[in-house]
Order: structure tokens, then sequence, then C-alpha cells
DNA sequence: AACCTGACGGTCTTCTCGCC
DNA sequence: GGCGAGAAGACCGTCAGGTT
């Protein structure tokens, strides 16, 4: 039988402050994330919704699909978790995700059906807190509070139908080697910068390592090149704009980052077997 | 007008081998 | 573990022509 399980790729909390200059982040990446407006007022730019929410607001992104956070007040905090759900289906879908997230701007931490959700997002933080007495054991906390949490969205969502300190890169990624930890930096830094124009040269020099080097090292742990790793970011943008979106081909191929259509259209046609528009076409029959 | 396809060629990426 | 050189092959922008 095969095993399903959950595991956290990457949790943290960071500030965006107008005195400090750093305001927006974001990106697409093969993962499930979930955003937590702790302070202050933001702007969630995700696939073709365009959010702003006051805290607290909790946002749920299903994998590859491309999101942008900006500050809209003078200070604002917020927490991100990325999971890796290893087969497991307990995160929403795309429909589900879209109907949680729409509700966030109109704030309902305060509603009595969603009270205990956001209550149980703040216990995520809070294991993080140095003074948590159980610091020890704050990893499986966090992974019960997450389960918990994606079980009472669920709930909700189907009943409205119907001091540990912040672990390390290393923490996340078990292969503690510092090539590793440089290379999972670089995808990171692939995933939120796929629109802009990457050579693996300049991903490279981000890892400080040689490039030869690089790309095999790359390759050992990723088990892809860099560059099939950045094209995989790209064509799993481009279908999640194909399919939710009407923007045109040559708009797509630009806001993923491809500097041409013609090559867009081939790359996706090599990995999907039809050109971009018979994609869409398909999809919508 | 928007999109697709094939061909072409310069550039870039990747691999291999060897070295420290 | 990390780096460098060189060769092979892949990439990717561009053009021309065709289709929807």
């Amino acid at each position: 039988m095969r095993r399903i399980s959950m595991h956290l790729r990457k949790i943290d909390f960071l500030d965006f402050s107008k005195e400090q200059g750093k305001e927006s982040g974001g990106g697409i990446h093969p993962y499930p994330e979930i955003l937590f407006i702790l302070e202050g007022t933001a702007r969630l730019q995700w696939i073709d919704r365009d959010y702003t929410a006051t805290s607290p607001s909790l946002f749920l992104l299903p994998p590859n699909t491309p999101h942008m956070l900006s500050n809209k007040s003078d200070y604002c905090r917020f927490g991100f978790i990325e999971l890796d759900m290893e087969g497991s289906s307990s995160f929403p879908n795309l429909e589900q995700a879209y109907l949680w997230n729409g509700m966030q701007p109109a704030n309902p931490a305060q509603w009595p059906a969603t009270v205990l959700i956001y209550e149980t997002a703040l216990q995520i933080r809070d294991n993080l807190s140095p003074n948590n007495p159980y610091r020890s054991i704050a990893k499986d906390l966090i992974m019960l509070d997450i389960r918990k949490l994606l079980l009472l969205v669920s709930c909700f969502l189907q009943t409205r139908k119907a001091g540990l300190v912040t672990p390390s890169p290393a923490a996340v990624f078990p292969d503690k080697t510092r090539t590793s930890e440089r290379i999972h930096t670089v995808i990171r830094y692939m995933e939120s910068n796929y629109q802009h124009p990457l050579t693996v040269n300049v991903l490279a020099s981000e890892a400080y390592l040689d490039v030869s080097y690089f790309i095999r090292s790359f390759h050992k742990i990723v088990g892809k090149t860099p560059l099939q790793y950045l094209h995989d970011l790209r064509l799993n943008a481009a279908i999640c704009f194909l399919s939710t979106t009407t923007m045109s081909i040559q708009d797509i191929t630009n806001e993923v980052g491809f500097q041409s259509i013609h090559y867009f259209s081939r790359l996706f046609k090599q990995k999907y077997g039809v050109s971009p528009s018979l994609w869409r076409t398909r999809q919508i029959c």
C-alpha cells in the first residue's frame, strides 16, 4: 500500500516594512502554501485574482499557482508554510481555494464558524516561540496543527456549500551539506523570479558555485537540470493561466517568463502533446 | 489578428574528464 | 568537495509560411 504523508517544506515569518524597503515577494512552486497575514494590510495577487486583506487573514495557495504578496500598510507581518503533500489530497483544490481566499477581504476571522481556524493558525506561529515549553516537539505539533487547520477549512467549506526558532533551511531539507543548502536557496530564487530572464550562469553565481559543478549538484539533488526545473515552473504557471484566465497566449508567454511565444509553444507541445490554445480548448470542452 | 509549425544558426547548457 | 577546459548537444530567437 502506498504510504501517504505530509511534510513541512518551509515555514517562515517575515515582515514587510516601508522603512526597510522590502514590500513584496512571491512566485510559483509545485507545493501547496498557507499564507497567514498576522499584522497590517496586504495585497495578494494570485493567478487572476487580486485581494486586499487585513490581519488576521489566511490564504490557501494550491501548488503551481502564481502568487505575489505586497504590503499595503506601513508595516505588515505574515507567515508562510510550504508543504510537501507526497500524494496526500488533504489540501484544498483550486475551486475550494478560490472560495476560501475570496472570503478573506471580508475578514472572516470574526465569524463564529471560522474562529477556530484562525486560532489554529496562531497556534502554529506560537509553536515557534522561544517560550514554547514544548520546543522539542514543536515540529510535530506544527504538523498536527496544519492537519487540523486544513481539516477545519475543508469542513467549513463543505458546510458552507452544503522558541523554538524558525527552522533553518537545513532543518526543513534533510540533506545538510552546504551545497545542498545553496541549491535549495537557488530553487527558492527560481520560484520567486521565474518570470524574469534567468540563465544558469546567474543561478550558479547565486549559489556561489562553479557553473558545471552547480549543474551537476542541482541534478543530483533535484533530479532535473536547472533549465528543466525552470521550464517546469514556467509551464506549470502557463497551465494555471490557461485554465483560469482568458489571457492571450502572447500575454501568458510574457507573464511566465518566456521571451518568445514560438519557443513557449514548442516547449508546451513537447510536454503536453498539444499547443497551448488547443490545450485550453480541450479544458473548456 | 492570433496562433502554430518548421527550419536555421548563434548562443548557452550540460556532460565528461581530469585535477587539486 | 570543489573547480576548470573542451566538446557535444540543447536551447531559443528569428524568419517565413500556413491555419483558424
